[in-house]
RNA sequence: GGUCUGGUAGUUCAGUUGGUUAGAACGCCGCCCUGUCACGGCGGAGGUCGUGGGUUCGAGUCCCAUCCAGAUCGCCA
């Protein structure tokens, strides 16, 4: 049996010891209690025992002075056991400069084993090197390392600051369902049966979006939520199925209210918590123009390569590909890497032509200018005047590698937009900043190829520019909607617009995306009908606050900065959820699961 | 659903062309040690080589299947 805490009383944590902290100083009797993170025995009269807490360590020393009855329970500690212990802070004889306590510890004269602990199946260290699977099986214990303490008492911080500068700003927390209809737009629901209605189903929030907007029509004019969001669908390294939004609403909003708002929020946090200035405005870039030059819609500014288009120079190529490209319309776009000819030899080259190939490209072309000739792919299709408007056109030097894409402009362009990414870590020229900005101006429309339809970009409530109204029904492509998104050092934080709040717009919207009266009235009949109620002009957005939390610790994984993340394959290595229930759960619900 | 990487003591890894009893470090256990803090010294325990088949005189090693974990593409209005 443990011993209880009976009249002991914590007076502070192990943090607080050190003779310069003022809280635990030398000479002070205190009481602290926490995890024994090393036991050290030099002898029959000489124990030492780092004793760990949220806050830090602290060292008990246990001499010839300690009580005798004191010492025999202090030989019995292992790693990882519960202690309380009082005694008095004094001076180590050699400070220790590596630990903020390093240069006081405490004279025990009084120990309580609260709990005795089993040898843990890695040891609970800075820097671990177990491996993931084996940290999230037990994720309390990993949970106990001061990497993961930190990120999540940093997660408390944020979400401190984030709250107190809405409230500030006039938003209004209202938390909504988790229990909502499902709208089967967008990504896969999560799906919970309703037992009182047998064969019905409830799902889970992807987003808010719904429910913030009728607060809107409601009044509430200013609305915020840390919601959780579900979304059913794969996971990657900064994709969990559950997952916070940082979401918010705001009426008699124009974009620039919104930007202002959030950007206001942005510049906030990062001088608080990281003492970073991020000057505000925040750039902005169309995201036309973010594809033409960084061939992505959430372009990494921190370095350049920017893309050209070079398609004017091959108008008369006797390159099969590039020509044949050119006939159907497409275009030939070419981004130089800068100084990668070292790196990128030609076995190299090979690699990255494979990477090519798996993200959708037909081959790669490339001038690589290693030697004093630029050695070119499809040199024999190239004139010696070609070769040197090309090399201009993207301003090369020798040591650059020049690469090609041909075909439909999306699709040239964003392939060139991975390359350069991923050529530019593996070039390791990326700086260490934080690189803000607005992608603003996104088309309205997506062409789906499979439904031969046009799908709403962002979503089918989000207002279109006002000067492109004329072309809904004429040309789609010409639509562009008031819709942007925050971008961070290549990472998607954020997404917005502004709403339609026009019952009639809306209506039209709709039919554009291909759904019937039928399917409008059953999926948001209600949302529909509260717009011919009166609506204050209105948008928002939603902030990723996972990712923004990885982009301030610098985590790699978001499993870093969630206290019980779920792995790839969206199940939890600790509980073992998902799990199969028994039949008579499934029974009273109404559902029979198939087998095999 | 596709592609790629990994799986060997508690942990992190090594393991040659297929060949005797599968190694190291850390951790763990025991003894010693009065100022350690990556304490030190001596000794010890600990393995169905992810799982199931196959090839072979012989498999951690080769082949097939499968499971688990990671990265990534598709997917994520």
């Amino acid at each position: 049996m443990a011993e209880t805490m009976g009249e002991m009383k914590r007076t502070g944590y192990c943090g607080n010891a050190g003779a310069e902290t003022g809280v635990f100083p030398i000479g002070k009797t205190v009481t602290v209690g926490g995890f024994v993170k090393k036991s050290r025995r030099l002898g029959n009269n000489l124990i030492f025992i780092d004793l760990r807490d949220r806050t830090g360590i602290v060292q008990l020393a246990f001499d010839d002075a300690t009580p005798r009855d004191v010492f025999e329970k202090a030989l019995e500690v292992r790693s990882e056991y519960v202690l309380m212990a009082s005694g008095v802070i004094r001076a180590r004889e050699k400070a220790n400069k590596d630990i903020p306590t390093g240069d006081v510890e405490i004279a025990v004269t009084a120990l309580k084993v609260l709990a005795k602990a089993e040898t843990p199946p890695f040891e609970i260290v800075d820097n671990s090197n177990a491996g993931e699977e084996l940290r999230l099986k037990y994720r309390y214990l990993d949970l106990r390392r001061s990497e993961l303490q930190k990120n999540l008492l940093l997660r408390n911080k944020v979400t401190k600051i984030c709250r107190d500068y809405f409230y500030e700003n006039g938003f209004i927390e209202v938390d909504t369902p988790c229990l909502m209809k499902s709208t089967p737009e967008g990504a896969r629901d999560y799906l919970v049966p309703s037992r009182i209605h047998p064969g019905e189903f409830y799902a889970l929030p992807q987003s808010p979006q719904i429910y913030k907007q009728l607060l809107m029509i409601a009044g509430m004019d200013r609305y915020v939520q840390f919601a959780k969001c579900f979304r059913d669908e794969d996971l990657r390294a900064d994709r969990q199925p559950e997952f916070m939004q940082i979401d918010l609403e705001m009426s008699f909003a124009s974009v620039d209210d919104i930007l202002n708002v959030a950007e206001g929020m942005i510049r906030d946090l990062f001088a608080k918590v990281l003492n970073v200035e991020i000057p505000t405005p925040l750039p902005r870039m169309s995201y036309t123009e973010a594809m033409e030059r960084f061939g992505s819609d959430k372009p990494d500014t921190r370095f350049g390569n920017e893309i050209t288009d070079v398609t004017k120079l091959f108008s008369d190529t006797t390159f099969p590909v590039f020509a044949s490209v050119i006939e159907n319309g497409g275009v030939i776009k070419a981004v130089n890497i800068k100084n990668a000819a070292t790196v990128y030899t030609r076995k190299e080259m090979d690699k990255l032509t494979e990477y090519a190939k798996g993200i959708g490209a037909g081959g790669l072309p490339y001038i690589r200018w290693a030697e004093d000739a630029p050695n070119c792919s499809f040199g024999k299709f190239l004139s010696e005047e070609q070769l040197s408007a090309l090399l201009s056109a993207v301003n090369a030097e020798k040591g650059d590698i020049i690469l090609f894409s041909a075909g439909k402009a999306s699709k040239a362009l964003s392939l060139l937009g991975a390359l350069r990414n991923v050529t530019a870590a593996k070039l390791g020229i990326i700086p260490d900043k934080f690189n803000f900005m607005w992608v603003v101006d996104f088309p309205f429309f997506e062409w789906n190829e499979d439904a031969s339809r046009w799908d709403a970009m962002h979503h089918p409530f989000t207002m279109p520019k006002d000067e492109c109204l004329q072309y809904l029904e004429s040309s789609p492509e010409k639509v562009f909607a008031k819709a942007f998104d925050l971008v961070v050092n290549g990472v998607e934080l954020s997404s917005g617009s502004i709403r339609i709040t026009d019952f009639e717009l809306q209506q039209k919207m709709f039919s554009l995306l291909g759904l019937t009266p039928e399917e409008i009235e059953s999926k948001f009949g209600f949302l529909v009908d509260a717009y011919r109620y009166g609506a204050p002009p209105h948008g928002g957005l939603g902030i990723g606050f996972e990712r923004l939390l990885m982009i301030i610790t610098g985590a790699e994984s978001i499993r870093d900065v969630i206290a019980f993340p779920k792995v790839q394959n969206a199940s939890e290595l600790m509980s073992g959820c998902p799990s199969p229930v028994d039949t008579e759960s499934l029974d009273i619900l109404g559902i029979a699961v198939k087998n095999g």
